[in-house]
DNA sequence: CTGTTTCTTTAGGTATACTTTAGAATAATA
DNA sequence: TATTATTCTAAAGTATACCTAAAGAAACAG
């Protein structure tokens, strides 16, 4: 098929997906920065800003939305430079509109594979779908602001996170709130530890943050 | 019965199917080739390509969702023809809405062998012949909309579902319904599961929608 | 030891988000 | 057509989360 950006949109809304369009890496880039996609179909030849980079900024702010590689070239060191790069999947053109809407289904099959990523540290599970932490079979649940700190600190044990990484992570870069307002959440979201007897901590280092750690 | 399309899809979604319906083959391939749909019913005789074309299609792609041939030709060549060319079932016209439901659920049964009849949850058990949910030997028939939701939670229990994939699911990716039809579906869903002191529950975990969960 | 800083915790108002109810509109059945 | 069930709408009810403010406690400086 013929690469057109409207056609692009057009089959994915005829298979009941819900599709943005955009002619630029650059838009590309602040669209799949607002996390709102199931998945992203990247050109690697965009003016603007090429696939592979757009590709690495979204990667490089931790966002995992699955994303495909759409290209004319089908060298095999482009391949492995966009695989590379954090590529879920890579079309070379010219393919059949039920090739790409197959591979993209694929694609968001294994991603969404409903298996609920848990992480663990010390015994201590936090379950991404529920929003829950568990310790004993004792589950807890937590709020989305204690979620979000909490999987910064047990993503990074052992590791000191500052407050302001908290609030430019959580709340935005440019966002007003008072570094009060993190203390408060830890603070709730210590007690919610304690409640289920949970073997962490969150320590406070003076002059240098907040840290999970285990408690012996 | 008259097979106008718009009669068909009626049929089908007053019996708790999800339906697409398209008037001419090409749109038709074009639907199929998305591996959407459980089973796919055919026309032969249809404007712009012939059904047993699509089907051919359908079938060169390696897509192996059942098809069920209708037609007015009842012609013992034409049902070989269709047949070898992969179809599943072969109903000529005339035919009662009770024979096509019959045999489209036969085929789906056949087909998707997967897909059984009953599905089981911690002993609550969700009959899809006759929409109803069974506890002790206690059942409760659910209306249409209440099934739908039910299968798709007792189908991943334990794994979250968003209010917008029910939506999405059950009335379409283009409707316009609001989040609260779901929330009331829901509420009287629930009614219904404790009328039967069924030990499960849907919990709703914020801003991470629907689970379907075992009671202890 | 006293005052200051810095974090911790608590409490309350407000906003948000889900639950439930009741009734109107729609569709199914007889 | 009349009757019944289903679905959706609207709105009141309830719970929870979030932020603000302020009091309490620990660490530190002088």
């Amino acid at each position: 098929m013929r690469c057109c950006l409207k056609s692009l949109v057009h089959i994915f809304e005829r298979s009941h997906f819900i599709a943005d369009g955009v002619s630029n890496g650059t838009d590309a880039l602040e669209y799949a920065l607002t996390e709102n996609y199931d998945g992203i179909v990247l050109d690697i030849m965009m003016p603007g800003m090429d696939g592979i980079s757009v590709l690495e900024e979204i990667r490089k702010k931790g966002i995992t939305t699955p994303v495909m590689f759409l290209t004319a070239k089908t060298e095999v060191y482009q391949r492995v430079e966009g695989l590379d790069a954090g590529a879920d999947d890579y079309l070379p053109k010219p393919f059949s509109t039920a090739e790409l809407l197959a591979r993209v289904r694929a694609m968001l099959r294994r991603k969404n594979n409903y298996v609920p990523d848990i992480i663990e540290f010390n015994t201590l599970f936090l379950n991404r779908s529920t929003y829950e932490i568990t310790f004993n079979n004792i589950s807890q649940p937590l709020s989305a602001k204690e979620f979000q700190i909490m999987e910064m600190l047990i993503q990074q044990p052992n590791y000191i996170i500052q407050t302001e990484k908290f609030i430019s992570h959580i709340w935005g870069w440019d966002s007003d709130v008072d570094t009060s307002v993190v203390w408060v959440h830890i603070s709730n979201l210590r007690k919610k530890i304690n409640s289920i007897n949970a073997p962490v901590e969150i320590r406070f280092v003076r002059n240098a943050d907040y840290i999970m750690e285990a408690v012996t």
